[in-house]
DNA sequence: TCCGCTATTGAGAAATAGTCTCAATAAAAA
DNA sequence: TTTTTATTGAGACTATTTCTCAATAGCGGA
C-alpha cells in the first residue's frame, strides 16, 4: 500500500497551486485521513487528531476536508440527508456504493460500465463532468430474510 | 396530460390501504404537487397551498410529501446537501438529473441501460433494490464557455 | 533572520433543514 | 351521534454545517 508520504506530497502541490498555505493543521488532517480504512466523518478526523496530541478544532476540519477532496485524497461519499462522510480515494480505484436501508451495511462496487455511460450522457448535452452522485438503496441479503412484519411506520 | 383527478384516486386508495386518514390537508397537498410541472420544495408547497386559500402548517407539509413519494406521485430529487426537492413521478418516465454545478440548471435524461445496470449490481450482492440516487454534476454547454477566470474560493 | 501582509485558525454564534411535542381538531368506526 | 384515535398546527428542539472576528501563523521580501 503506497505510505501517506506521497499523499501529503500531492496536497502539498495542490495547496500551493492555488495560493493556499501549507499549514500545520492542514497536514495533520491530511495524515490523519489518509490512515483512516473506511468511512469517516467530521467528528472521527478531530478525535482522531486529539487522540494523536492535536487539538483542531471542528470548523478548521470543515475547511480543510473539501480541500482534500479537491486535491483527490478522499472522496465524499454522500449520504443524502445524513451528516457528510468520506472515504480514501488516492490509490484506490472509483467505485460506488450499495446501502442496506435497514442495517445501514454499505457495499462498494466497481462497475466502469457505470462511468462509461455517464460519460457518454454527459457528452451528449455537452456537459463537462466533475462529479456525481451514484448510490443504490435496498434491502441486504441478511436483511431480506429477517424482512416480513413489515410494519407501517405511524406518526 | 392526465388530470389530477387519476392521481388524488391512487393517493386515496394509498392511503385507505394502509389505515391512514384521507384528510383535507393531504388531498390539498396533492393536489397542489400534482399541479406543479418542475421541481419544488416544501415551502413551494406550501406557498402555493396559500395562494389558494389554504393554510396548511410546514410539518404537514414535510408529513405528506414522503406519503405522495410513497404512493408515486412524486419522486425525491434528492440534491445532495441542500434541501430536499420533489417533482412529478405520475405519469412520467423514470429519470436522472444532470446538473450544472455553475448555473444550477438541471437536465433530466432517461437512459434505460442504468437501471438495467443497477439491478445488476443488486442481484450480484443480493440485494433488493428499492431506490437510487444518481446525479451528474458539471459545467453545462454555456457554463463552459463562460469559465475561464477560474477563481479559487475562498473560507 | 526579521518584517509585514494576509490567510488561517478557534470558539462560539448563527444559519439551515427537518423532526418532535402536545393540545385541539377531525376522520372513521361503532 | 358518539367514541376512538389519527392528524394537524405552532413552535420548540435537534442536528449539521457555515459564518464571524479577533488572534495567530505562513510566506515573500528586505
Amino acid at each position: 500500500m503506497a505510505g501517506a508520504g506521497s499523499g501529503i506530497d500531492r496536497f502539498r502541490a495542490f495547496l500551493r497551486d492555488r495560493s493556499l498555505r501549507v499549514t500545520e493543521v492542514r497536514e495533520r488532517v491530511a495524515l490523519a485521513v489518509l490512515q483512516r480504512h473506511g468511512h469517516f466523518d467530521v467528528d472521527e478526523v478531530v478525535a482522531e487528531l486529539r487522540r494523536g496530541g492535536t487539538r483542531a478544532s471542528r470548523a478548521t476540519v470543515y475547511r480543510a476536508l473539501p480541500l482534500l477532496e479537491q486535491a483527490g485524497l478522499i472522496a465524499a461519499t454522500t449520504g443524502q440527508r445524513e451528516r457528510q462522510r468520506y472515504e480514501r480515494a488516492l490509490d484506490r480505484r472509483h467505485h460506488d456504493h450499495l446501502v442496506c436501508t435497514r442495517c445501514k451495511r454499505v457495499v462498494e462496487f466497481e462497475y466502469p460500465a457505470f462511468e462509461i455511460l455517464q460519460h457518454k450522457v454527459a457528452e451528449m448535452y455537452g456537459f463537462l463532468l466533475t462529479s456525481h452522485t451514484h448510490q443504490l438503496f435496498g434491502l441486504c441479503p441478511a436483511c431480506r430474510r429477517r424482512e416480513g412484519a413489515s410494519r407501517v411506520r405511524h406518526r
